[in-house]
DNA sequence: AAGTGGTCTAGACCACTAA
DNA sequence: TAGTGGTCTAGACCACTTC
């Protein structure tokens, strides 16, 4: 380095940083427009006036922005004009999916096996006529109202959850289906809407018919995307609220 | 390198990592528990016998996988013993928060200039009497009943954004802060529940009072904690769906 | 065969932290 | 003041892609 050099940390910046700066610029001024290629390693060293480490430290910021892509061989694409900047949501078990304002177990009421009609294919995303275990419980504390009435419909293939379920009330059943079968869910795909709660539940619930509520329908989802579990839960107006914080990226 | 250089890419992967995941296998087995200190860089060249730039790679991936942290000065702490693998939903933008099932233009009803009162300031987190600008719209095609009522608050130090909603009213309140004043929404909070519609709401959305909906409140805060915007909204049963995907890190 | 990015070394100076 | 991690250089060999 010398033209950088006479004022190395003049500006507490790394040169690194004040290169990948430089490079985001042309590469949103149009430049470097997106699907161009970058010059060589060796070319931006006499550009800059830098080593090769410090092109490359630079190169790896715009990399993980996710405006680069390189490949030994070929050579360093421009892959976007501007760093995506998204909100995202973290959530660090299933757990705080479900998020009741009081810890509330689960009492499971009743467990059969039932082969899915014409309207639960649909929801299931299944073929109608197969068949599924479907578990219905009620959370909440006791001597109170329940907070939530569910139905969980999961794979036959896992009669063993069945058991499994009674002895672990605490427990969700996708990770009981994790632990015991190796299954792992890598997506849930979650549904929220509004309804008037069906008589039928409204008993169970403890309030009176068509009363408002939340309806959470979730499915639960392997690496192939393959339905492993889906569930549907009703929840009474102001038992039950449903909360979740965004960050923005970056 | 020596030991390591007889049989340098014997495995097709590389020293750094094998150093990395060395590493990795001490903190996960205790050696290294959450909270101690790493070796020094230097003394970790001498116990893999590789150069500094070697380690530092190691120690980058090592970072990357959030189990430690380093500071200069200070050290190498072990931050966690495995690589954490939670669940992330991710939007592209803020626009993503209102996925109605259709496009659906804000037709913006009222604007007025409100003081909070007790139960009001309890939802925005300020303190009662201060002054908020309320906008009151609705949101829905043409023809159709709207999907949503919507009262909005934002700080009546963005007097202007009153004159640029009507301007744009495409286009989200909180993206026109960002814009005109350079004020940078860093996190939302969202809260969904169950409601009985109010009548004078049920009335706009063209719905018998009481009947069953959605009320999201939502609160935008920047990057100091700081609340810039807030919102309130009622979405009949049928006419909304809040659907998110939750995908597995890693 | 020429050019690309990936890995690695040996050595230097610096800013920061803690004793 | 001693030790830490952060930055930077100059040079080397390699694997991969393209022509």
């Amino acid at each position: 380095m010398e033209a950088v050099a006479d004022f190395p940390y003049a500006m507490s910046i790394t040169l690194y940083t004040r290169i990948s700066e430089e490079l985001a610029r042309l590469i949103a001024n149009g430049v470097y427009p997106v699907g161009t290629v970058l010059p060589a390693e060796h070319t931006l060293t006499e550009q800059f006036d830098a080593s090769r480490h410090t092109v490359r430290a630079a190169l790896r910021q715009l990399q993980d922005l996710g405006l680069i892509a390189r490949r030994r061989g070929s050579g360093t694409v421009v892959i976007a004009a501007r760093p995506k900047a998204g909100f995202s949501q973290s959530l660090s078990s299933l757990e705080d999916l479900v998020q009741l304002a009081v810890r509330s177990p689960r009492t499971i009421k009743q467990v059969q096996e039932v082969v899915v009609d014409i309207e639960l294919a649909a929801y299931l995303g299944v073929g109608p006529g197969t068949r599924w275990l479907k578990f219905s419980s009620t959370r909440g504390v006791d001597g109170a109202p329940p907070v939530a009435w569910t139905d969980l419909y999961v794979d036959t293939h896992y009669k063993g959850v069945r058991k499994l379920a009674r002895e672990h009330p605490d427990r969700l059943v996708s990770d009981l289906i994790e632990e015991h079968y190796g299954r792992r869910i890598a997506s849930v795909e979650q549904t929220i809407s509004a309804v008037a709660i069906p008589a039928p539940v409204a008993k169970e619930l403890e309030v009176p018919a068509d009363s408002p509520g939340l309806l959470i329908r979730r499915q639960y989802k392997d690496q192939a995307g393959q339905l492993v579990e889906a569930s549907c839960s009703y929840h009474p107006a102001g038992r039950y609220e449903f909360s979740t914080t965004l960050i923005r990226e970056q």
